[in-house]
DNA sequence: GGGAGAAAATTTTTCGAAAATCTGATTGTC
DNA sequence: GACAATCAGATTTTCGAAAAATTTTCTCCC
């Protein structure tokens, strides 16, 4: 088994707090908890410090744990810092990459695009499913990557983002086609080796999904 | 009651680690460690996971905790990571430190410097004492840095080149006075809010100490 | 009615026993 | 002798009961 129950567990919660099933400030509660995931409170408890050191739960000694706040100016934030840690990773990683790790892209692409064709409605119903591929996606794109702590603090980063991609999925304006596109494009431009054109690219993708959010906060 | 057991813990548990009283890659096993600092082996686990997040500390599922490893590869990049995320905080501050921040610049500086004027062995002796208070010296230089992940991902990495600084501290040549008047001159340069020379000197100051540890690995 | 203080209820935090898992030494088979 | 299966001992992982802390409710007195 790869996978313990408590590993499982961090996965878990953390997606639910990106899909915003518990909202940004709501108490989280070990009688609720336990029962919604049928661990232990133990389990639950290492499950919940995890995430205050990724920055997505917050913990007040003796009142418990609840869910980071969001916030227009944290989105700016998160934004420039993945942005700028992304492109240095995407420049790595296409100075390093070999055969393996093109064909992890084109499969993982391949994955996210099953999803990416179905309606919207249809998409939301499997945004669980979406954020993990998109995120597959998006690392294999530089799991090629020398720097061990780039790659970490781009992945923190990324993780932060994904709360706020919820956000911006709310503003429904067509935009799932021309991110759509923008995955195709991009994957192009770093299987082509194409520095500049690839870290351009990123950075137009992810920005265009901040101001999609920044709208909604 | 400001801390709790567990967090207590956590510092503990990471000043332990990064004053090398317990050996990169050694098996941190729950048997001896629950006797060491006398708490459950529930509070052991959640903070271990705590240091997981933060790097320090690899866990394997089923096999256990162990101290990360160090290598001379990690110490370039988190230097550099280091060293840019920190140009950036101390612009910030500057940029938006108020009286209140001077003057805690000028008291941790002190608070410091008793400890700098003492011989190495008796500095040796006080290593513990002396990680924290270094710490708190270089950390209300930032401070008044207004980007909150900013200042999270440079306390990250300086967290890190903490268990490197205990290493280039083995090549015991007379750095210690050199360090103790960059440190002053740091503070001058901050206080005089002369960007350009704090940065400059900032990294000068780190990747300085980068070297002497570079020696001994 | 309002506010201090005590009592009750809720929630968090700690802890160690019990179950699950891994390690490595021993035995048996080809 | 090399390899697989088995088993005992050590270690990790999970779990929920008990203790500590916090919040809410109630009571009493001014």
């Amino acid at each position: 088994m790869e996978t313990s129950t408590g590993q499982d567990l961090v996965a878990r919660l953390r997606a639910d707090i990106v899909s915003h099933i518990f909202m940004p400030e709501a108490k989280l509660k070990f009688a609720d908890l336990t029962k919604r995931y049928d661990v232990g409170i133990g389990t639950l408890r290492e499950a919940l410090s995890q995430l205050v050191s990724e920055g997505f739960v917050t913990l007040e000694a003796g009142k418990g744990f609840k869910v980071a706040r969001v916030s227009r100016e944290e989105l700016i934030e998160v934004t420039d810092h993945f942005v700028d840690l992304e492109k240095r990773a995407i420049a790595d990683a296409i100075a390093h990459g070999d055969d393996d790790w093109e064909s992890h892209i084109v499969a993982a692409h391949h994955r996210l695009s099953i999803i990416e064709n179905l309606s919207w409605e249809q998409r939301m119903e499997r945004h669980g499913e979406w954020v993990q591929r998109h995120r597959e996606f998006h690392e294999s794109l530089v799991a090629a990557c020398q720097g061990r702590w780039l790659f970490r603090l781009r992945t923190m980063m990324f993780d932060q983002l994904d709360r706020y991609r919820f956000l911006s999925k709310m503003s429904l304006d067509g935009l799932g086609k021309k991110k759509f596109e923008e995955h195709r494009l991009i994957m192009q431009a770093v299987l082509d080796r194409d520095v500049a054109k690839a870290t351009e690219m990123i950075e137009e993708h992810i920005r265009g999904t901040t101001e999609a959010g920044l709208k909604v906060l």
